[in-house]
RNA sequence: AGGCUGAUGGUGUAACGGUAGCACAGAGGUUUUUGGUGCCUUUAGUUAAGGUUCGAAUCCUUAUCGGCCUACCA
């Protein structure tokens, strides 16, 4: 089997540096910062991040970028951790930033000495102030050229928590008048009285991203640090720090972040939808969280899949979610139980049939090992309300009185006659079947054109049925005039609660997904339990009958 | 406006100066005891204008359009 995907630019950077020998082996990483729960764009980076250590023969970090203590949380954390490990990969070591918190105050005083680093008294907003703006330089700060000495003393003062949250921070000392608004003389360190949830009440400054990731990178080796577009600005600083404090070259390379269309994909606005009660939860199955997806049924191989086919690239892009139903679907196919759910059901009784009648029928038609089940056939069962029409259109296969049909692994059915209520709404369908076209012993010669799913009335379980769609009305939430809540999808949640189910699905586990049968794939919710059955409707069948 | 960055069918992604290909979506057909799956066919593209070259999506110039950057967030 040659192997004939092309590498993307990232795999084509890499490729190039091990063949210059620029590396022996490759290091990446993934850093998120704990303060959020994982999405789909997230899965991008990780399966960029671990595919590329894998494919080249290189390892991977999980590195926490915790340099933040307000936001952060080991709840987080550990949520992390376990998204990553359901994804399916393997990190060589988990790290912190925090772990570095010495070694990169020790770089700050480094700095210090060299002259490239200065405490500030300014405030926020006498910064911002001085910070000139896209098209004019910056000032100087009055503080800038404190002697070594001073500045030393002063961020020793910081540590030892002799100033208040905003009275002085330590700034790189680069140029205001740098084109990078990066660049003008950016912050370092910053006092915050915050516990730290690994470091507790240790410290009381704390280094900002642009003095934390680089380093950290550094520190461990990191060859490739691959980060999303916006952080392109920042590679001139990540540079600088590491040029200015002599340590270990890691390089830094920026890819657009994975859009999907239909939902949102910040973690501000994710969180937003939780604490607003709009979703329930980080983990709502219509979330494009890592746990909301693992709720609805999609599988770590669907995922890998779709980031790949969605590809690596600079451009920003707007995927479609289409694109992952089709990757879900895939693999469903091929590890589905099939099983028979009416989710909105109609009563019909088969008038000539008095006896019950065991039927079989195959749990997976794609699995040749997938094996049987016995289901009874009996005198009431359920069909699907939309599987019945009093006057159908030409070309509907389903039932209408006169018309045969066969039902699932079991007989062919004629509709006779229908049973209406006072206001003309139809309560029960009566069949006659034919005792000679039991599924695999056919012999009637009826060649009916549609086949339908069913249950029997006696031995179904009643289980809720939840079913999803798009979360916004809009295809980019983002781009649109206004607040992104004003295009949710108010009718993203379809809860069925009179479904039936065959009784095989009361063994149901997290462990199983299954297919209804002409309805589409589902997966039991985390929340079900044996008084009450919740499956999720993870994502529905192709449906070419309009 | 200053800097950085990007532009290939509806969407996403290849082609590394030499036949614009693949996937999804769409359309049509075929198979089928799931209107599923499989299989087959098909629609549709190099932002624009110049230039270099035997030959340009690719190199150069200009224009146009998009994204990002002025948090004591990451």
């Amino acid at each position: 089997m040659s192997e004939a995907t092309s590498n993307n630019f990232i795999e084509e950077i890499i490729s190039n540096d091990l063949k210059e020998g620029k590396y022996k082996s490759i290091l990446t990483r993934f850093p998120p910062e704990p303060n959020g729960f994982l999405h789909m764009g997230h899965a991008a980076s990780i399966c960029l991040n671990f595919g590329v250590a894998e494919k080249f023969g290189g390892k991977t970090n999980l590195r926490f970028d915790d340099t933040n203590p307000i936001t952060e949380d080991t709840i987080f954390v550990d949520s992390i951790k376990e998204d990553v490990q359901w994804l399916g990969f393997k990190w060589e070591n988990i790290f912190y930033a925090s772990d570095y918190f010495e070694q990169l105050y020790q770089f700050a005083i480094q700095l210090i000495q060299q002259g490239d680093a200065y405490i500030c008294d300014l405030s926020a907003e006498e910064m911002a102030k001085q910070k000139g703006s896209l098209t004019e330089p910056g000032q100087n700060s009055p503080y800038r050229n404190r002697s070594v000495d001073e500045n030393l003393t002063l961020f020793e003062q910081m540590r030892a928590g002799k100033f208040k949250e905003g009275e002085k921070t330590l700034r790189a000392k680069i140029d205001m008048a740098s084109p990078n608004m990066i660049m003008r003389d950016p912050l370092l360190y910053r006092i915050k009285f915050a516990h730290h949830h690994r470091t507790g009440d240790k410290w009381c400054i704390y280094p900002m991203y642009d003095f934390a990731h680089g380093q950290s990178d550094s520190i461990e080796n990191i060859t490739h640090s691959i980060c999303t577009l916006e952080f392109v600005p920042h590679r001139e600083l990540y540079d600088w720090c590491i040029q200015k404090l002599n340590i270990y070259p890691s390089h830094q390379y920026e890819f657009a972040r994975l859009n999907v269309n239909y939902t949102v994909m910040s973690k501000r606005k994710l969180k937003q939808l939780v604490t607003e009660s709009l979703v329930n939860g980080w983990d709502d199955p219509r979330m494009p969280t890592i746990s909301g997806m693992r709720r609805r049924g999609i599988t770590p191989n669907s995922i890998k899949t779709f980031v790949q086919k969605a590809g690596i690239a600079k451009r920003e892009k707007v995927n479609e979610f289409s694109l992952l139903e089709f990757c879900v679907r895939e693999d469903l196919n091929k590890i589905a139980l099939r099983r028979m759910v009416v989710l909105d059901p109609i009563k019909v009784i088969i008038d000539n049939l008095d006896t019950e009648i065991e039927v079989e029928i195959e749990n997976n038609p794609e699995d040749e090992y997938g094996g049987n089940r016995k289901l009874l056939f009996t005198k009431e069962i359920y069909i699907e309300q939309e599987d019945f029409m009093e006057n159908p259109p030409k070309k509907f296969f389903r039932m209408s009185v006169g018309q045969h049909v066969r039902l699932k692994g079991a007989f062919i059915v004629q509709c006779t006659s229908i049973d209406k209520d006072m206001e003309g709404n139809i309560t029960q369908i009566h069949c006659a079947y034919l005792p000679n076209s039991k599924s695999g012993n056919d012999t009637s010669g009826v060649k009916p054109q549609g086949t339908l799913h069913w249950v029997s009335c006696q031995y179904a379980i009643p289980v809720e049925i939840r079913e999803y769609d798009r979360l916004f009305k809009v295809e980019n939430p983002d781009s649109e005039e206004g607040n992104f809540k004003d295009y949710i999808n108010e009718n993203s949640l379809k809860t069925y609660s009179n479904a039936f189910a065959e009784p095989a699905l009361k063994e149901a586990s997290l462990n199983d997904h299954f297919q209804f049968l002409r309805k589409g794939y589902f997966y039991l919710d985390k929340d079900a339990n044996d008084e009450k059955i919740i499956f999720n409707k993870t994502v529905g069948l192709k449906d070419s009958w309009k």
